[in-house]
DNA sequence: CATGAATGAGGCTTCATTCAT
DNA sequence: AATGAATGAAGCCTCATTCAT
């Protein structure tokens, strides 16, 4: 049993060293030019390991995506359960609980948005593919009950729920992309918390339901 | 002279036959799965050919953004000498801009937006790099400049004018990615414009100096 | 014109020249212990140009068989038409075809041996596997056809004309593989053509309707 | 002792456990596409300790072959020590005999006709080559023996007694190996045993030294 | 200029085999 | 003796790019 235990857990430890290690790479590299052997030697493995635990370079790739959507899911459901704020007040811990995300694994959500808006979506497995939805559209769900309700309450403009909730996705991915993307480019000071602040409040202030 | 001048033109003529080939295979397959043999077949020329028009693939991936980014900055100077519309007037024009450079070359938007997220990005010759690099910054100047002058004339909410222009170009950006991936994932109807509009709607409400 | 057909000619001779490497490869190592790049290093080629010509290696491997299985069928088809000569007199003809078919190219011969008793069968592509599947049953049509003429004949015992084709060829194959295989345990003289013809004597023997 | 011999027999039963798990995934994959982990998990064991009891996987498959080998010659040498029958009247049992080899373990003859054709009898430690070698040489011995007999007695053509030996193994084998792979190609009915019946038919009528 | 056959480096993946436990 | 995770060598194949015609 103890030893089970062990046996599981180091199994999971190894998990985590792969994806960390592919993280890094496919970071530094992007999808493409990031190797398995890449990834191998920056785990400190061999390259026949990986496929231990990741069927294949694509699995692994959108592996990375899953934890930080549970994490991501966790943050809403939490959010949704807080009875104490009324539903104008959440609009502002929903965008934290957003930026947290991102902190929590910047790497990741930056590769996360690049499977979004990639090719590689086509070539995952149905089973991936499936988590990946449900997990989407769970945490895409309880943001638009969120602003259906707003809606109810006469705090946010009468526009269709769903759209909100892509917009604010939206909003948030497409800054962190142009962000990284400016990063590259010019490789000059990080300017996303700022630009992220603005835009949510941007968002924040576009959808109340205003005096005029 | 007259035939240096033909011959320049169907010079020219060939890399736009090769750039409409290869914005559809782009899009079709992606950029990896797209192969230069694709494309020449598209084009129908053989790929050798492609190589005297083009340096290696990455620049002519980068290239079909090019056109795109000089229409961009056609409508946002055309829009800038306009004198009939007061600052906030022309705010509804610039969004409408930015959606018509969309259905200008919807395509070639997407795979510009990719390659914003993407490592071909850091493999560009300095040369194409420096172009793309120009472009963008005068599309952006001229969008910060006219956010700088509705805070300047107090419709705009005061708010650093740069980031105002990341977040227009990024509610943009960052729609048309995850419409589009919606797309691939549910093979659904297409809800861009709507979205899009809506999008736009809230950025305006939201930067607008408000009475609250 | 001119031109085109010595393109064409060229093509068919480097499909010959790969061939030809392949089927030296092949019978040396085996199929499974050939490499691609045994192959092309065979062929004073690269890897990449054989799959210019073949699709893959079960493909290559397999081709070698038809052209033996093309060379075959002209044989038999050639003694059917054969008029001057009766059933029985046709039969010692048509063993002689078989050995012939082996002396035009024993190498390939024995590949395609390996490859009727082997896992690689159940891995080309349909259109291949048809096209040896029809040479093949044209070739023991034509055989099974030969047997009931003899058998309505009555010159040759009277028994399902298919099993006579097939045990005809199992006859040949497999005495061409035993031998084979004897070869390669004791590195001994050849015993091939002697086995064989009192082989076929036997069969030729043992079919004819007897006295007794 | 006692303790001693239980181990051996342990040992043995082992033995005999991986060599049937190893008959079921050659037969069912071939042997190229058996992996030793397949044979492991068919015979409940870890891949690792099957070469405590087999060299490698070259040996493991060719050691299927001894058994029935074993099988074989105890058959044989019944069929020799037999005196109530003349030699005419062994015949039909020797080929009774091979049938009953056959039944006795179709799987691994199958197998076993696959390695006499087969690159890996190149690849086999010398002992294990010996000990096929010599069975099989046990076996052929007894049946040439048989026909020289049937030669001196008159009853057979006089043709060189090991050839005979050597066709009417190929006869078996060639007609096994041939309508198995018709079974691949067609997947229709199993003729096996009308066919072999036949072909044994007729090479007896053929060796029989006949009237004519 | 255009071609397109040829190249060959390199990627992903498999799997026989080993070895620390 | 048994395990099974780890290894790493190799295989197949692709495809961006070149170059002789």
């Amino acid at each position: 049993m103890g030893i089970q235990e062990r046996k599981e857990k180091e199994k999971e430890r190894r998990r985590q060293q792969i994806m960390v290690a592919a993280k890094r790479v496919f970071s530094t590299r992007g999808f493409n030019r990031a190797t398995m052997e890449d990834i191998a030697r920056e785990a400190e493995l061999s390259p026949g390991t990986l496929y231990l635990y990741f069927k294949n370079k694509d699995e692994l790739y959108a592996s990375l995506s899953l934890r930080v959507l549970h994490y991501l899911l966790i943050r809403l459901e939490h959010l949704k359960k807080e009875k104490n704020l009324t539903t104008e007040e959440k609009l502002k811990p929903l965008t934290e609980a957003l930026y947290d995300v991102y902190t929590f694994d910047p790497l990741t959500i930056i590769n996360m948005f690049h499977l979004q808006s990639s090719e590689t979506l086509k070539n995952l497995s149905t089973e991936l593919m499936d988590e990946i939805k449900t997990l989407s559209q769970k945490a895409l769900g309880i943001i638009t009950v969120f602003f259906q309700e707003g809606i109810d309450e006469g705090c946010f403009i009468d526009r269709n729920p769903v759209a909100l909730a892509d917009i604010l996705w939206s909003v948030f991915s497409g800054i962190v992309l142009w962000e990284e993307s400016k990063k590259i480019v010019d490789e000059r000071k990080d300017y996303l918390k700022p630009t992220l602040d603005i835009g949510f409040e941007i968002f924040c202030r576009g959808i109340r339901a205003g005096s005029r």
